[in-house]
RNA sequence: GCCUGGUUAGCUCAGUUGGUAGAGCAGAGGACUGAAAAUCCUCGUGUCUCUGGUUCGAUUCCGGAACCAGGCA
C-alpha cells in the first residue's frame, strides 16, 4: 500500500512548522489541505506558509486558484491525487497537512463522489423554496424520498437538505444510503493520521494574539485590495475567516474593533470545530505539544517512531 | 458635602405587584460524505453588594453602609 503521512490540527496548533521539519526528515512532499491557502492573494489571513518558510520544501495546492473560483472537497480529492501520484513517481512521501478535515477524510477513505453532478439551478430552486415556505416545508420534502437523511439532518439546516435533496434529484437514489457504503470504506494508503494540538487556554491565547499578529501585517490592506479588485462576501474563498468580517467593516456594518473581535471569536469557535470533527474521526494519532514539554524535537522523534513502526519510512 | 440613578451568571443587562430568578454574548458538548475557515443542534444555581428592620417569608418594601456613574456646590 502506498504510504501518506497526515498532519492536521486546528488552526494555530503549530502544524505548518512541523509539517515542514519533518518533511526534511523523510524527504516528503507537502500536500496542503487547507480550504483558504488554496487562493491566491490571501497571504495573510490564510497564515499560509511563505517561501522563506518553506525552506525548500515543495508544497503542493498552496496558491493555485483565483479567489473567484470555486473550491470544494472534490475539487481538493482530485487536485490532491494528481499530486500525489506526482510524488510517488518522485519515490518520495505525501504530507497531508491541514485543518479541514472534511477534505482529509474525502482523500484518506477515497470517498466516491464521481456519478453526482451538481446543479446549481436546483439548488436556486430550492433555496427559494425555502425562502418562500420555511426550512420546515424544505426538510418535508426529504421525507418522500430519503428517511435517512430526513431523520439525520436538522431542518434548520439548510444547505444540507438542499443537498440532500439534489443527490436524489441527481441520482434517484437517497443520499443517506451513499453515505452508509462509503463509510464503511477502509483506506487505500499504509497511513499514519496525526492530529497536533494543545491545551484548550493556550490554544486560544494563540489564536487571538495571530489575529492581531494578521491585523499588524496588514490583513484590512489585503481584503481592501481584494474587495478593490471585486471579490465579494458570496465568493466561497471570501467566506474565509478574517474576509468576511473585513469586509463587513468595508461596507460599513460594522467597526474596525468590532470586526477583528469578531474574527477572534470566530476563530476560536472554528478552533473547538476542528477538534470536534478529529474527535470523532477514527485511526488518528494525537500529539499534545504539552505532553512533549513543547519540544518540536520531541514530537517529530515520536511521529519517526510511528511511521517507522507502520513500515511508512525505513 | 448634597441630590439623582445604579449595584442580579465570566461580561452586558431583563425581572420578580414580597414566595430565592432569566436573556444575549462568552464558555462547554455534539453533528457533518460536492459551500466545511461553511452550515446546523444541545447545555443557564448565581452569598440577586453588605447590614439592620417590617413580614410566616425579602433579591424584591423601609433604614443605614460601601462602591460606581452623572448633576449641584
Amino acid at each position: 500500500m502506498r504510504p501518506m503521512v497526515i498532519l492536521a490540527g486546528p488552526t494555530a496548533a503549530g502544524k505548518t512548522k512541523l509539517s515542514i521539519k519533518l518533511a526534511k526528515r523523510i524527504n516528503a512532499v507537502v500536500v496542503s489541505a487547507d480550504s483558504m491557502q488554496v487562493y491566491k492573494y490571501m497571504d495573510i489571513g490564510s497564515a499560509k506558509v511563505t517561501k522563506e518558510e518553506m525552506d525548500g520544501v515543495p508544497h503542493a495546492l498552496i496558491d493555485v486558484l483565483d479567489p473567484a473560483e470555486e473550491f470544494h472537497v472534490v475539487r481538493f480529492k482530485q487536485m490532491a491525487e494528481e499530486a500525489i501520484a506526482d510524488i510517488y513517481k518522485n519515490g518520495q512521501i505525501p504530507i497531508i497537512a491541514g485543518g479541514t478535515g472534511f477534505y482529509i477524510q474525502a482523500l484518506l477513505y477515497d470517498v466516491d463522489f464521481t456519478g453526482q453532478e451538481s446543479d446549481p439551478e436546483f439548488r436556486r430552486e430550492m433555496k427559494e423554496f425555502a425562502e418562500a415556505n420555511g426550512a420546515h416545508a424544505l426538510h418535508e420534502k426529504l421525507k418522500q424520498v430519503d428517511m435517512g437523511s430526513y431523520e439525520t439532518i436538522h431542518e434548520n439546516n439548510i444547505k444540507r437538505v438542499i443537498r440532500a435533496l439534489e443527490y436524489y434529484h441527481l441520482t434517484k437514489t437517497p443520499l443517506s444510503l451513499h453515505n452508509e457504503t462509503e463509510r464503511a470504506k477502509k483506506s487505500p494508503y499504509n497511513f499514519a493520521y496525526f492530529v497536533l494540538t494543545d491545551e484548550r487556554e493556550r490554544l486560544y491565547e494563540r489564536i487571538d494574539r495571530r489575529v492581531e499578529l494578521m491585523m499588524e501585517q496588514g490583513l484590512l490592506q489585503e481584503v481592501q485590495n481584494l474587495y478593490d479588485s471585486g471579490y465579494r462576501r458570496d465568493m466561497v474563498s471570501m467566506q474565509g475567516l478574517g474576509y468576511k468580517e473585513l469586509i463587513d467593516c468595508i461596507e460599513g456594518r460594522c467597526t474596525l474593533e468590532e470586526a477583528v473581535y469578531v474574527i477572534k471569536r470566530e476563530t476560536r469557535h472554528f478552533a473547538k470545530r476542528q477538534l470536534t470533527w478529529f474527535k470523532r474521526e477514527r485511526d488518528v494519532i494525537w500529539l499534545n505539544q504539552k505532553e512533549y514539554g513543547y519540544d518540536d524535537e520531541a514530537v517529530l522523534d515520536e511521529m519517526l517512531r510511528i511511521l517507522k513502526e507502520k513500515g511508512i519510512v525505513i
